[in-house]
DNA sequence: TAAAAAATCATACAAATGCGGTATTGTCGG
DNA sequence: CCGACAATACCGCATTTGTATGATTTTTTA
């Protein structure tokens, strides 16, 4: 281990925050080198001598963890982002990842098990708990269920949805058609009542697979 | 251990297929049922006596694994999918996530590695490597173009847009938000004329990043 | 070929929406 | 302290949209 693993910690929690400094700090090629009780400090602080990980806790007094990452993610594109949290909720997982960080971890996991995430997430990889890869997983096949109910649209149905998806109005996708604008709003209407929703956004919600 | 987990392998290759049969059912709390040398094999046997767990491999003549995951999901749906490759290529994983694998590993794990995968599967986890996972994790910050867009748009006005890309009226959010519906008008007329748009569908395809 | 489904168009009304202007209050940085 | 900005709120108007009812013509399919 020539040089280290340069670590900063993001936790408000003084305990948590001194336990993991200390879990980082003693153990062999890994080094922290800051530590910070709110994100603003980190935000004031980590840009002028960007570490390799940082961990953030995601629940934060003030701005949270994840806001944190997303501005930091633009100061340090090179740092690499571990969240840590106490639970695994289906939201914040997402917005986390979206933001930029590349890891996410339970709080509750053990301490060797922490320093292997360190190491892989800045070798490139992404660990994740299974329970939380297993979330990540599920979100890319919600696409059987929704083919299906886009199955009982007619071609001319899925046309019309399709140019609504992008944003055209009734009489836009009329004049493109070449039909009367009351026969794009009968279809409209035809549409909702086959995907059992009552309004545009709602329908290129279902049609764009996104729920 | 009372119930073995009951696993399942397909696999072209003599070797590795012999090698991984031994593997499982060898180890305590995991009972090998059955092998097939292809993906149709697969298919015909395997819905009479769904197993915990199938371990497929890609690369199979014929029909390839993903495919045979994609039909097999449909008459297994409790059972679990491990797709083993020898390669971490981009669009296989998520073609496999889609078809409905849980997990990814690749074909070089060392066997211990193997069997805490499947149990971490047949447990509800998705267990995968930190390098694919990182190629689904970066699928999630792929738009580095539409944040900045965002970013004009002020936290309040985030907030309405939110609301709006889930399929909620003026009205509605007005109620959520326990302010007037009139102010929720002035918000969204100000983030059209931020995004540059003249709709809600226009105005939520930007805040997805869909266009 | 007869029945079912799809595509077309019309009329009508109420609600929602898009667009414009104006104004008050609070916060924050210089 | 001032100016910029965000959030709040109102009014008004023209248009779009959601909903309902009804009808005609084509196409598909049983």
């Amino acid at each position: 281990m020539n040089t280290p693993i340069t670590v900063a910690i993001v936790e408000d929690k003084e305990l948590i925050r001194q336990s993991l400094a200390i879990l980082v700090d003693g153990a062999d090629g890994f080094a922290c080198q800051a530590t910070f009780e709110t994100a603003e400090a980190a935000l004031d602080h980590l840009p002028g001598q960007c570490v390799d990980v940082v961990l953030m806790d995601i629940d934060l007094p003030g701005m949270n963890g994840i806001d944190c990452v997303r501005h930091l993610k633009q100061l340090c594109p090179t740092t690499q982002f571990m969240m840590c949290t106490m639970y695994d909720e289906d939201e914040t997982v997402f917005e986390a990842l979206k933001a930029g960080a590349n890891a996410y971890i339970l709080k509750r996991s053990p301490p060797h098990k922490l320093l292997e995430a360190i190491t892989e997430l800045h070798e490139g990889g992404s660990p994740m708990s299974s329970t939380i890869a297993r979330k990540i997983a599920s979100s890319f096949h919600i696409s059987p269920t929704a083919p299906n109910e886009l199955d009982v649209l007619t071609p001319r149905e899925r046309e019309i949805l399709d140019r609504l998806s992008k944003g055209h109005s009734h009489k836009e996708v009329a004049t493109e058609l070449f039909v009367s604008p009351t026969t794009v709003r009968k279809h409209i209407f035809n549409i909702y009542e086959k995907l059992q929703v009552h309004s545009k956004v709602e329908a290129v919600n279902k049609y764009l697979g996104r729920k």
